[in-house]
DNA sequence: TTGTACGCGTTATCAA
DNA sequence: TTGATAACGCGTACAA
C-alpha cells in the first residue's frame, strides 16, 4: 500500500511534485515527470481516494438508489444515469432500496456521510425525506415519483393509464379490474388516477371492489388477481401497473385455466421483453425507461435551479387487448 | 456542513468526547454524553465518513461488480449479496462492468482506490486482473466465474448444460443446436461442454456449425437465433445458455412462424419467470441465484483460506421440450 | 519550477 | 473520565 511519500522518496522529489506530476498540473519539469511516473509504476502505487476527498473536499461518485433492483424498468433507467455519468467522469454507485423506508433511510445516510457528488433517488414514498441531503448541499434528482424542491423526471403516469383504460374501453370490456402498486406511492396512486378518470369519461363509475394495491412485485401482482378473480362477480379485464405484477396476474390466469387476451383483457404498464412473447402478446404502456436515467443524470451533471421533465408513455397495442365482443359478461 | 469541533464547542467538550460518545465508547460521564448528543441533534452533525475511513484506514462498504445488470441472475445475485452484507454491518455498492474489461478495470481501480472493505466480483474473461485488489489486500469472492487463487462461487454449468442436452436428446430431437455466450468466458465455454459432451455419450459427434457464441443478450440471443434458423439444415432444438438470449432466441422463432415446444425444441438456463408464461412453458436449467450471492457474501465476512464452493443448477422440465417424434427433421 | 508546511475531519494515544 | 495532540494521505498556498 504505497503512499505518495514512498513515491517522492524513490523519485528523488517532494510529495508536493509528485502529486503535481500525476495531476498533470501546469509546471513540472518534465526530466522529474517521468521520474515520477516510473517510481509510481514500479510501487504500484495508487492514490487514496479518502485521502483526496478529504482534502478535495469533494467526491467524484454519484449515488443511483432505486427501489427495486429485479425491476427491469429501474436497471434500464440506471444504464442511462450511468451513460450520462461516465461521459461526465463520474462513478456511479447503485443501491436497492427494497421499497423499504428504512432501507431506503440508510442508504441516504452513507450518501451523506461519504459526501457522494450528488445522488439520483426514486422515492419509495412521499415521505422519503431528502433534508439531510439538500442541508448538506448535495444535489439530487428525484426519478419516476416527484419530490418538492428539487428537480425531477417524471413520466405521465397518469395519461399512460388513462388511454390503456380507454382502450380496453373502447375494445368492448365492461368490468375492468386494476392491479396498482403500494398506498403512497405516487405512480401507483397516478396510474388508478388514470384509470379512474377514463372510466368517468365513458360515464361510467369507479368500482373500488376492482381496484387492487399491491407491491409492485411478483407474489404482490399474483395475489392481488387471484383475489379478483375470485370474487363473485370477477372482471373481464385487467389494467396492471407494471411488468412484474403482469407475470403475477398472468401466472394467476393460468392456474384458473384462463388466458389474457382471450379469456380477459390486459394492459400492462412497462414495454419487457417477454411480453411480446407470451400468446397473445400483451398490450402495454412503454415509459422510456433509458431516456429517464438520462435525463436524470443530465439535470444532476448541469445542476441549475430546480426543473421537472415529464417524458410520455406510449400504449402499444398486441392481442391481449383484441376485444370483449365475443365473451362479454352480462 | 457542522463538523465534529463545532458539535464540541457547543457541548462544551473537546472532540474527543464528542468521538467517544458517539461511538458509544467505553467511559463518557452520563451527564456529557447527553450534553454531546443534544448538540449534535441540534447541528444535525453527520459524522463524515471520509474523514473517519481515512484515520481508521478501513472502510464499509462493500462493491459487486457484476457483469449486466439486465441480466436477472446477476440482480438475484445482488439480492443475496446484499442480505448477508447487511447483516454483516457492510454497505454494498453495485457496479455494472457490462461485459467490458475496460468498464470492468475501471470500477477495480475505484474499489482499490476508495479502498473498500471487499469485492464480490463476476469476471466479464478469465482475463480480469485482481491483482491490483489482492496486492492491497483486499478480499476478494469471485462468481459465477473462477478466478485463480481467491474464494469462488461456482455453479455446475457443465453438469446443467449436459443434463439439458442429454434430456433434448433422449427426447427424441436429432439435430440440437447450441446458443452461448461469448468466448473465453467460463460459464459460457463451460455450457458448451457440457453439450458436447452429452452428444459424445450419446454416440454422436460435435457440429460446428450448430455452436454460435452470442453476448449474452437479447439481441445477439436473436441473431445466433436466426443464423441457425436460415441454414440450409437448421436445428431441431436449441440449448440456450441463458435466459436473455433465450428471449431473443424465441423472438426469432416468433418472426419465423415457429414455437418453441411445437416446432422447435428448447432448454434455456435460468428460470425467469415469464418462462412458465409463455406457451408451451420453457425447459430451463435452474441457477440458484440467491443462494450464490449468500455463499459469496459469507466468504466475504468470514475472510479464511481460499476455498471454492461449487451449486447445483437443476433441470425443470416443461414442455418446450416435451419431444420430437412428430416432427424429426429427416 | 520546486519544496516546506499546513489543513481537510476524524479517531487513537497518552498524560493528567 | 477527560483533553490536548498526533496522525491517517493527500493537495495546495506560499516561500524559495
Amino acid at each position: 500500500m504505497a503512499t505518495i511519500h514512498e513515491v517522492a522518496a524513490r523519485a528523488g522529489v517532494s510529495t508536493a511534485t509528485v502529486s503535481r506530476a500525476l495531476n498533470g498540473k501546469s509546471t513540472v519539469d518534465p526530466e522529474l515527470a517521468t521520474r515520477v511516473a516510473a517510481a509510481a509504476r514500479e510501487l504500484d502505487y495508487r492514490p487514496n481516494a479518502v485521502a483526496r476527498n478529504l482534502r478535495r473536499q469533494a467526491t467524484t461518485v454519484w449515488a443511483l438508489i432505486i427501489s427495486d433492483i429485479e425491476n427491469p424498468f429501474f436497471t434500464a433507467v440506471a444504464r442511462g444515469v450511468e451513460d450520462v455519468a461516465q461521459a461526465a467522469g463520474h462513478s456511479v454507485v447503485l443501491c436497492n432500496s427494497d421499497e423499504d423506508l428504512d432501507k431506503e433511510a440508510r442508504y441516504l445516510q452513507v450518501a451523506v456521510a461519504e459526501r457522494v457528488a450528488g445522488v439520483v433517488l426514486s422515492p419509495t414514498t412521499v415521505d422519503t425525506d431528502i433534508g439531510p441531503l439538500v442541508e448538506h448541499g448535495i444535489p439530487v434528482v428525484a426519478i419516476d415519483r416527484p419530490l418538492r424542491g428539487i428537480s425531477t423526471v417524471l413520466v405521465g403516469s397518469r395519461t399512460g393509464a388513462r388511454d390503456a383504460t380507454t382502450h380496453l374501453i373502447a375494445a368492448g370490456y365492461r368490468r375492468i379490474g386494476c392491479i396498482t402498486g403500494p398506498q403512497r406511492v405516487s405512480t401507483a396512486e397516478q396510474r388508478v388516477d388514470g384509470y379512474a378518470e377514463a372510466l368517468r369519461a365513458s360515464g361510467r363509475r369507479l368500482n373500488h371492489r376492482l381496484v387492487r394495491h399491491a407491491d409492485f412485485k411478483v407474489s404482490g401482482g399474483r395475489r392481488a388477481a387471484e383475489r379478483l378473480l375470485d370474487a363473485s362477480r370477477p372482471p373481464d379485464a385487467l389494467f396492471v401497473a407494471n411488468s412484474l405484477m403482469a407475470i403475477g396476474a398472468l401466472q394467476a390466469l393460468a392456474a384458473r385455466g384462463l388466458r389474457a387476451g382471450r379469456d380477459v383483457g390486459m394492459v400492462a404498464f412497462d414495454d419487457a421483453p417477454w411480453t411480446q412473447l407470451v400468446d397473445p402478446p400483451i398490450t402495454v404502456v412503454a415509459q422510456p425507461a433509458y431516456a429517464i436515467g438520462e435525463a436524470a443524470g443530465r439535470l444532476l451533471a448541469d445542476g441549475g435551479a430546480p426543473r421537472t421533465v415529464t417524458l410520455d408513455a406510449e400504449l402499444i397495442i398486441r392481442a391481449s387487448s383484441r376485444g370483449a365482443s365475443g365473451h362479454q359478461q352480462s
